[in-house]
DNA sequence: GAATGGCATGAAAACGTTGTAATTCTCCAA
DNA sequence: TTGGAGAATTACAACGTTTTCATGCCATTC
């Protein structure tokens, strides 16, 4: 690899001037900077990182710690999806500001936190991105000693996190349907006990609330586990028969996930009703793989990972800049994704039913 | 923070002894290894990670490029599914040997990866692997001045790679259907021109010759586009039709991912066909989220990511070593998932059709 | 025309560590 | 007591950068 003094050398300069191009000093003419350049180029030169560092420089790395709050034992499978757009998001916005970005996993174990700090910090990091697998409160191992941004969780303490908007995310997809019509409410969340399902459902409520809705117009099941806890079987089914049936049945269903509703539709084509027209439908989350297979298309709340990620990477930046240390937790909107489960009330879908892919 | 100066002060000794004693040289007395630790613990002594990368000291550091192939200008969303499992069989393999992960994503394009490269490098890592979102045969941009492995992908060159066995893996999947009494097979394979398109086909007809199957029996379909490319609406549905239409109809049909599979389901039932009674069904990917969603739960071929990371990581670790520096591709095996969508001909199932979930 | 000041550049030191080679210490045999 | 071998330890250079300070050059000012 070459080295400054290759370049100077080549550029008929000495290490200094190179060092000025490189760093965008002042006072280098621009014909000698064109000529370093060249001669950067030319060797393909890359600053040594660690000679940087040792002269007081920035390492320019991030570290990232992933799926910290997986239930543990449980071999994380799924539950990546969140991680891979967090990480992603971060990823981008780390390629922008120039820093690089060192990744570890807890695989499921909130006790190797600590320790993956230690290692982080060892290797000089500018500060860590700790990522949740889902949204949920979390207690950091006391002593941080590099700068901390909480991704999908936060704590009591009031490190910076970042957080989806759950709240505003059901909220919206609500007033959305009854702006359209709807006035018959039904929603079968996520399991109890759950940050967001708690947070959602009051999405759901005060939406209906402060547009007029009766509580009687509402059906609300929750108690779905989606995977590892013991649902009973036929659990869905059942609160699913409890929200559709009777003759006050909602004209249109928010599932806690996309999943939920991917496994519904059996079960309300069976039932004899149509999408969108007897029901319209709303899921959670925008896993696109999901949403685009069911038929029609599922409308669905985008939990905004890639987001999350880039934007705690950002604030991480703010911090190290010192520009921004107030702690706080930042909210990201959730914005509704619109296809085609749902319809205004009282307008049938051009296609009685698209043909099938 | 203290420097290795500092400790040597206290400790009344060299640098150079304090030096030894850190990095577990030979030829230190006891009672000097004590003295010394005694101090490095005092001062909280850690050593300065710059300036020993200068030396050339191994940096622990092992780099890790992502996305590098992705359908380009495409974001990557569903791609990034096998992406996740290399980086956390590779992230578990490197957590074991006391490598630290750099990653870094190419966002879909290849031109990147020299320059992601460069980054790298510069951070002084030991190797690098560089993963593919999908099996394929890639070109590296030549002057590589780090030990490179390729994680489900390969190049012409001969550098080290790891790829699923895709040929393997239809081949078991379509010996055991053949074991399990069936003799009229049915396959809808990926997209033409993808290699794993290629190979699985080969196994497909391999199996099929080699356990006496006549071509008459079988039934194969391909061209399914299943993201980004433009299949034709109701392609899935046609190809289908064809498969499983006519007096000779297939007992199992095998298809080139979970994702096909489960949005055949439908069309299956609405043809009157009960799974796995009538028909058997084999996927291909183990996307559990899929596969366990479907009714009945789907018997696919696992395609080994976390198994490809981990190894190529492994295989990194002991080209450092010196110990293996051939250069060849491991072929990963595919194992089949067995799920209920299967079953022996002449069997009925147990129970007719089990209870939704 | 000399003094001043700003700009462009360069030489050499410094950062904290490890490698090399030299030096000292220890201990035992002659 | 002396040699000598080998272990323990040390001094110093080297790594590739940035920093500090010095210098040369040119334009401006008096």
């Amino acid at each position: 690899m070459a080295n400054i003094h290759d370049v100077a050398r080549l550029a008929s300069v000495s290490i200094k001037t190179v060092s000025r191009v490189i760093n965008d000093e002042a006072s280098v003419r621009e014909a000698t900077r064109e000529k370093v350049l060249r001669a950067a180029k030319e060797l393909n030169y890359l600053p040594h990182r660690g000679a940087r560092m040792m002269r007081g420089r920035g390492s320019e790395l991030i570290g990232m710690i992933t799926g910290a709050v997986s239930a543990s034992g449980v071999p994380p499978s799924a539950s990546g999806l969140s991680a891979i757009h967090i990480v992603r998001g971060a990823l981008q916005a780390c390629r922008k500001a120039g820093k690089t970005l060192m990744i570890a996993d807890a695989i499921g174990d909130w006790n190797e936190v600590g320790q993956l700090l230690g290692i982080f910090e060892a290797h000089s990091v500018e500060g860590v991105i700790i990522a949740s697998d889902f949204h949920r409160q979390v207690v950091l191992p006391l002593p941080a000693s590099v700068p901390i941004v909480l991704a999908n969780c936060f704590d009591a303490a009031g490190t910076p996190a970042i957080v989806p908007d759950d709240y505003q995310g059901q909220y919206s997809a609500t007033k959305f349907l009854i702006e359209s019509g709807h006035a018959r409410l039904g929603m079968l969340g996520l399991e109890d006990g759950l940050l967001a399902s708690h947070l959602r459902r009051q999405g759901f409520f005060d939406a209906c609330r402060e547009h007029g809705l009766p509580v009687s117009m509402l059906r609300f099941q929750s108690g779905y586990t989606q995977e590892g806890g013991k649902t009973p079987i036929g659990f869905l089914a059942d609160a699913l028969k409890r929200i559709i049936q009777g003759e006050d049945a909602p004209t249109a269903v928010m599932f806690g996930n996309d999943l939920m509703a991917l496994k519904a539709v059996p079960h309300l084509k069976a039932a004899g009703l149509e999408v969108p027209d007897d029901l319209s439908l709303v899921g959670f989350d925008n896993d696109e793989r999901i949403c685009e297979t069911i038929q029609p298309a599922l409308t669905t709340v985008q939990l905004p990972y890639d987001a999350i990620g880039a934007i705690a990477a950002e604030r991480l930046f703010a911090m190290l800049t010192g520009e921004l240390n107030e702690s706080s937790v930042a909210k990201v909107p959730c914005e509704i994704v619109h296809r085609e489960s749902t319809c205004a009330i009282g307008v049938r879908t051009a296609s009685a039913r698209p043909q099938h892919n």
